[in-house]
RNA sequence: CGGGGCGUAGCGCAGUCUGGUAGCGCGCAGCGUUCGGGACGCUGAGGUCGGAGGUUCAAAUCCUCUCGCCCCGACCA
């Protein structure tokens, strides 16, 4: 490709718009532009390597049995309603309606099509397993897209379904995939952490995601120093230290004006957080609830909505809590009837705690569960922090931030139960297919690859999804030598099937390296009559410091060998 | 949805407080000189100042409403 015809023009100012460095370099280099907040357009080089990933992804996918297909972006919603998923998706749900004002939404996932699909074409255990999956345009309403390409409202996804007789077969299809993710994304030139994962709107079970890790990620990891647990922190446990043991002591009565927080409260008390419970007051589907932690924790809002098994879960409102007669800044459970509550077990670690009174400015003292109250619901909804114990191995966990580049589920009979998609097995009897369900987004990747391979000049492509693999640039514009030594050089290079982009434009040689060095391709061949004169090219690889020289007659084999071709 | 910031030429910005009819740098076009790390000179094109309404002799500037974009949070396969 010659530069000089490239549609896409490289800018000397970064766009005021971008503030991570994928989203920056993508722009700056002309390979996307934006069409509103979350939708953007792929111009020819940001095409290419987004080309180049997806290829990768099918070598993959067809490696373990994949098979491509192709479904529809338009899905009737009733679909949706029989799964109810339309609830778990809820706003982010794109919908629209026909001109006989049926409704339909663009397709945010494909597991209610598949499923249907499935399910007319599978009938025996013979059928089984089953790989099929779809590189796609997704829709998905986010309530803030961000970060360039690193979340959007319409983007492309490769979805993979797997269809097993079993869950032990489930199993096998699982980690059969996870080791293909594995090898797409060490070939992006990412190094990648699969961690535990809450499988949220999907459904299912187990659940993983790969993480990238990058303080720009908007993921927060938690993995154990010294065994190989790690978990999103939607997802992570831990193990908090039990307080002292002391002898529980009748409550009392304690005047604390104007004391409504944690950190009012043990300043005034003089005592530390984890002597106190906190209370935190939600609304989950129109329902308050009333929710109790250690003052030294904060409520993991998604393990909350799981215990709850609800789709909508917000803070309640000022208002709310003083309808439903609470005091907030001094409620607590003890005392407390008529609303539904939540604990986390971590209020049961201390003894003769600190809570509310539930009357202003008033605190109990030695409050202890369970002789001063009781709960609903007990179970872990607290956010997982550095410094706590590994569940696991009792080491202790770090944290550390991600992008999450692939995300796989193990669905169970959850679709096939609901959508009717079963087989018969061998003797004779119809059984519900296991599914599993699995995702990559291609353009989150492509960021992920620039975040994770860049300078301060610009991208460093990984060479399996750069654009094209060498940058010719003939300086001197007006050395006629040198001029068509660089075409004869181009034309003979392509000839030889390597992706060259040539820039002929007449520009000084300033600005030609420095879009070199932008742009980014692997390899940057150099001609000048220096070069010439001594019959060779100057070969320099992005990510190296140094050039060299290397003889005409030696380059294409030079290239090869360091494109590995 | 809450908090913050911003919409003036393709990109980066000034001008807005204090109203007087739009400017700078880069980029773009032409000519000439230059050519191994974003060269220089001359000439030129390009903007209903996000939109609507209002105040005024006069609005990029003041007032009201509205649309959009970015960041933090909530949210989110």
């Amino acid at each position: 490709m010659r530069l000089s015809k490239l549609f896409g023009k490289t800018l000397r100012q970064t766009p005021s718009e971008a503030e991570n460095v994928s989203h920056q370099l993508l722009l700056k280099a002309g390979m996307i532009h934006q069409l509103a907040a979350g939708i953007y357009s792929y111009l020819p080089l940001g095409w290419r390597a987004l080309r180049k990933i997806e290829n990768i992804i099918r070598e993959e996918m067809n490696a373990i049995g994949g098979q491509e297909l192709m479904m529809p972006v338009l899905q009737p919603l009733e679909m949706w309603e029989e799964t109810e998923r339309d609830l778990a998706f809820g706003k982010g749900l794109f919908t629209l309606s026909d001109r006989r004002d049926r409704k339909l939404i663009l397709g945010p996932t494909h597991e209610e099509v598949m499923t249907q699909l499935v399910r007319r074409n599978v009938q025996s255990y013979r059928d089984l397993p089953l790989f099929l999956y779809q590189i796609q345009t997704k829709f998905r309403d986010e309530p803030r897209p961000r970060g360039g390409l690193l979340r959007v409202r319409e983007f492309t996804m490769k979805d993979l379904y797997t269809f097993d007789a079993d869950e032990e077969a489930m199993d096998v299809s699982y980690h059969k995939v996870i080791g293909a993710y594995q090898r797409i994304y060490e070939c992006c030139g990412l190094p990648s952490m699969v961690v535990e994962a809450d499988s949220g709107a999907i459904g299912g079970k187990d659940s993983h995601e790969f993480m990238v890790i990058t303080e720009s990620g908007e993921d927060q990891v938690i993995y154990c120093s010294k065994c190989d647990y790690s978990a999103n922190v939607d997802k992570a446990e831990s193990v908090k230290l039990p307080g002292e043991e002391e002898k529980p002591l009748p409550v009392e009565e304690i005047a604390t004006p104007g004391i409504k927080t944690i950190e009012a409260l043990t300043n005034f008390l003089g005592i530390p957080r984890k002597k106190t419970i906190k209370a935190v007051f939600y609304v989950a589907d129109g329902e308050m609830v009333f929710v109790a932690i250690r003052g030294d924790l904060e409520v993991n809002e998604v393990k909350l909505k799981n215990a709850l098994n609800c789709h909508e879960l917000r803070l309640a409102s000022d208002e709310e809590v003083a309808e439903a007669g609470l005091v907030a800044g001094s409620a607590s459970l003890a005392g407390v009837t008529g609303v539904k509550s939540v604990a986390d077990p971590s209020i049961t670690l201390g003894v003769n705690l600190v809570a509310g009174a539930n009357k202003p400015d008033t605190h109990l003292k030695n409050v202890n569960y369970p002789r001063d109250f009781e709960v609903d619901l007990m179970t872990d909804i607290a956010i997982a922090q550095a410094g706590e114990g590994c569940p696991r191995c009792g080491g202790e966990l770090q944290s550390t931030r991600g992008i999450e580049v692939g995300h796989v589920f193990k669905l169970g009979t959850f679709f096939s139960e609901r959508l009717g998609a079963t087989y018969v097995d061998q003797s004779g009897v119809e059984r519900p297919i296991y599914m599993g369900c699995y995702g990559i987004g291609t353009g989150r990747l492509l960021a992920a690859a620039i975040e994770q391979n860049h300078d301060e000049k610009g991208i460093i492509w990984p060479i399996p999804i750069a654009p094209y693999h060498v940058h010719l640039c003939p300086l001197s514009p007006d050395n006629e030598q040198v001029v068509s030594a660089a075409e004869k050089l181009y034309l003979q290079l392509e000839e030889q099937g390597l992706e060259v982009l040539f820039d002929d434009r007449i520009e000084s040689p300033g600005v030609k390296l420095n879009d070199a060095d932008l742009l980014g391709m692997p390899l940057r061949l150099i001609l000048s009559p220096r070069t010439l004169s001594t019959g060779s090219v100057e070969i320099k690889e992005r990510r190296e410091k140094e050039a060299t020289l290397v003889p005409w007659e030696e380059i294409e084999g030079r290239l090869k060998a360091i494109l590995s071709l």
